[in-house]
DNA sequence: GTACGCAGGGAG
DNA sequence: TCCCTGCGTACT
């Protein structure tokens, strides 16, 4: 059996960043797509065999593998790599590297010392050792190995140890360490839930193509039953033997979500996000590959596991801009994602309630089925937005406890309006998306800026830690107290999270109130304590981030304020007023999602902006009509096609040499051009400085081998890193 | 990516 | 002469 045979020599593809596969020669059979262990510069990799061996190398030359082990990734999944490869300009050893970075997820077999309890021990007896000898006694299987005795017990590990060490516990065998529990993942006891029309057509038009390729928009506000929608697909697709794999930006993943995956398929969800323990990863990847494991919901990083006989996808949130990894390459899951779907041939689901104009335009283009969902449930409305004018609604200013005078933030009208919700004991939720206290330290005379030394940015001052912070490197500094430049006082302008809180604690002093950012919030155990709080009515105004503007369900909150909506309006980047607008109509989604209507207030200097007006009328259509045909004229995505290229270097004559030759070679574009070179919109990060490019064709021309090809004539110095950025979602 | 080899420079 | 560092190359 196999497809190739012991001694048969391989092309197999390593998971790193250069290389294109090497030849080894086989120790086992194995087929394309089974993993071996093998030796790069006496450096050990989980490869992959994707084809026959093909080099001229003196077959003495050519190693063996180390090993050849049982699992495989899937042949779709191999052509996925390479197409991948293809549209991300990433090497495809740099896309494997992302389905094999699960440390050790081929690590052998662990074992485990099981004991039995020594019932002629001589110890005193306590309390704790009293419960040991019951858990042996209420168990029926007469070894345990410490873990289980501890999961029985709940006595300290020290207690165990003592025993063993003083003989109230015998060694006895060992035991492969316990791997998947199947249980757990085997659904059976799905509840039924009825549909309503909308949702049963939509739910009805994804099931007739369970085993086509073909793209679903699930278009519905929040509240109007889309999870039930993908749900039931998701069933369908499990039901006949299928994996499936629900998509969500981390941030929607709550225990709210997973309690609702519960109560509809009667088990918990194997669940894949970026803060699991080292040996849940494990776990879960093997499952995964082994096929035990059917289905996950995961964050974007779950595209990536080695799926078997892959069924379906769903993208949640289909617009988040999270989907977008910008650290080991630049990927967007979601596109991935339907790529994966058109090589495996199966249906993949977007979900938004408010789309990318990607996604919008492929719906008019009629390449992705839409399906409409319109009511909100549980009749619930949806809230009533308006524009405070802060042109002529100028903000109170506030008394600190030492006497000093702070310019505020809250307009009266706004601050009316949080009183009266407060009075009815109802829930605010004011939105500011900046963290920390002000954004700007500056000198009163001369003008001075604090800035990072190794960044091309300002530092935020943070005042629950006390210091200055770069938001782009994390370098922290003390606050200055006067200027280093003149030696005259230092200012603080602008607004950020923490200052909003100072404001509200000075003007609602009787309000219970609580911040939430990622400076706040370091676990995702944290985000649950504070969302409890929320629901138990223990916060009578939160203060927060777009990480509020997500997923969360507070029917007591009938009152949002956004503290200023123009933020990232005035931003150059094309995609400023969808991701403004997108941002917004969630935050606007949280007010009134329980029995009283909500309501929301976005403070804003410009309400005749048509971003701010579209909102306003909830008319989100008009808003994507305009936007596209501005995208249109300007022959932006989804019109056009972009290509970022940042180089970056230490050293910047190195760069600007570097950026030189690309220039001289730059191709010659049918119908697009090459932009550039230009310093990036941050210069300089962690003190390497950046220049970009900027490739542009229109939205059918195959721009990739042209980049490639373009780079590839030019030598690349050491010490210059390439960044390659296919339609790049923002401009750094 | 990363291990290794080679060239150049400072300390002993 | 030894060793450290920086740079360039090759990896099957």
């Amino acid at each position: 059996m196999g497809m190739f045979n012991t001694s048969d020599i391989v092309k197999v593809l390593i998971p790193n960043v250069i290389n294109t596969g090497y030849d080894y020669r086989l120790t086992a059979p194995a087929d394309i797509g089974t993993f071996v262990r093998c030796s790069v510069l006496n450096h050990q990799y989980i490869g992959v065999v994707v084809g026959a061996g093909d080099s001229n190398l003196d077959n003495a030359k050519i190693k063996s593998v180390l090993q050849v082990y049982d699992t495989k990734l899937s042949t779709d999944d191999i052509k996925w790599i390479y197409k991948m490869a293809d549209w991300t300009l990433m090497t495809p050893g740099a896309v494997l590297k992302l389905i094999v970075n699960v440390p050790d997820a081929f690590g052998e077999p662990q074992f485990e010392q099981l004991y039995k309890y020594n019932n002629n021990n001589n110890l005193k007896m306590t309390e704790s050792r009293q419960s040991v000898a019951d858990a042996f006694a209420s168990n029926e299987n007469d070894f345990m190995s410490v873990s289980d005795i501890q999961n029985i017990s709940h006595v300290s590990s020290a207690v165990i140890k003592n025993m063993i060490k003083n003989g109230g516990l015998i060694p006895v065998d060992k035991r492969e360490k316990k791997q998947i529990n199947n249980y757990d993942y085997v659904y059976k006891d799905m509840q039924n839930i009825e549909l309503n029309d909308e949702q049963s057509v939509a739910a009805n038009t994804i099931a007739q193509h369970l085993n086509d390729f073909s793209v679903f928009l699930l278009d519905g506000i929040t509240g109007s039953g889309k999870t039930q929608v993908y749900f039931d697909s998701a069933l369908r697709a499990y039901l006949s033997g299928k994996s499936v794999l629900l998509m969500m930006p981390e941030i929607s993943l709550t225990a709210q979500f997973i309690s609702r995956f519960e109560q509809r398929f009667g088990a918990p969800p194997v669940v894949w996000h970026s803060n699991l323990s080292a040996a849940r990863r494990r776990e879960i990847w093997r499952g995964v590959a082994s096929g035990n494991i059917k289905m996950v919901i995961g964050t974007r990083s779950a595209l990536f596991l080695p799926w078997q006989n892959l069924g379906l996808i769903v993208v949640d949130e289909e617009h988040d801009t999270s989907y977008k990894q910008e650290d080991m390459g630049n990927y967007h899951a979601r596109d991935m994602a339907i790529l994966r779907a058109k090589i495996g041939g199966f249906p993949i689901v977007l979900a938004s309630a408010t789309p990318s104009l990607e996604t919008v335009r492929n719906v008019e283009l009629n390449k992705y089925t839409k399906l409409q969902l319109t009511s909100r449930f549980g009749g619930a409305q949806l809230p009533s937005i308006e524009t405070i004018n802060m042109r002529n609604n100028h903000p109170q200013s506030y008394i600190l406890s030492n006497g000093k005078e702070q310019a505020g933030c809250i307009s009266q009208q706004l601050f009316d309006e949080i009183k009266n919700t407060l009075d009815k004991q109802q829930q605010v939720m004011l939105f500011i998306n900046r963290r920390g206290f002000v954004p700007i330290i500056q000198c009163k005379k001369c003008g001075w800026v604090a800035g990072c030394p190794d960044c091309s940015s300002s530092m935020t001052y943070h005042k629950h830690i006390g210091k200055l912070l770069c938001h782009l490197c994390g370098r922290k500094q003390d606050l200055p107290t006067i200027c280093p430049n003149c030696g005259n006082e230092v200012t603080m302008r602008g607004v950020g999270l923490e200052k909003v809180q100072e404001e509200v604690n000075i003007k609602f002093p009787s309000a219970r109130t609580a911040i939430v950012s990622s400076d706040t919030i370091l676990s995702r155990q944290a985000l649950e304590r504070l969302v409890n709080k929320m629901e138990n009515n223990e916060i009578d105004i939160i203060i927060g981030t777009q990480i509020l503007a997500k997923g969360h369900h507070f029917p007591n909150l009938t009152l949002v304020g956004v503290i200023d909506a123009d933020m990232g309006l005035f931003g150059t980047d094309f995609r400023a007023g969808e991701h403004t607008f997108q941002q917004l109509f969630q935050v606007a989604g949280r007010a009134g999602r329980g029995e009283f209507p909500g309501r929301v207030f976005l403070q804003t200097y410009q309400p005749e902006n048509p971003v701010i007006a579209s909102i306003c009328s909830c008319n989100r259509d008009d808003f994507l009509h305009q936007d596209m045909e501005n995208r249109k004229i300007a022959k932006m995505p989804p019109f056009g096609q972009l290509i970022a290229v940042i180089i970056e270097g230490q050293k910047e004559t190195i760069l600007k040499k570097y950026c030189d030759d690309l220039l001289k070679k730059s191709p010659v574009l049918n119908g697009g051009k090459i932009m550039g070179p230009i310093p990036a919109q941050i210069y300089q990060i962690r003190n390497w400085y950046r220049m970009r490019f900027l490739i542009s064709g229109d939205a059918k021309a195959n721009l990739q081998p042209i980049v490639s090809d373009w780079l590839s004539k030019v030598k690349q110095p050491v010490n210059i890193r390439i960044k390659i950025d296919v339609n790049p979602q923002n401009f750094m």
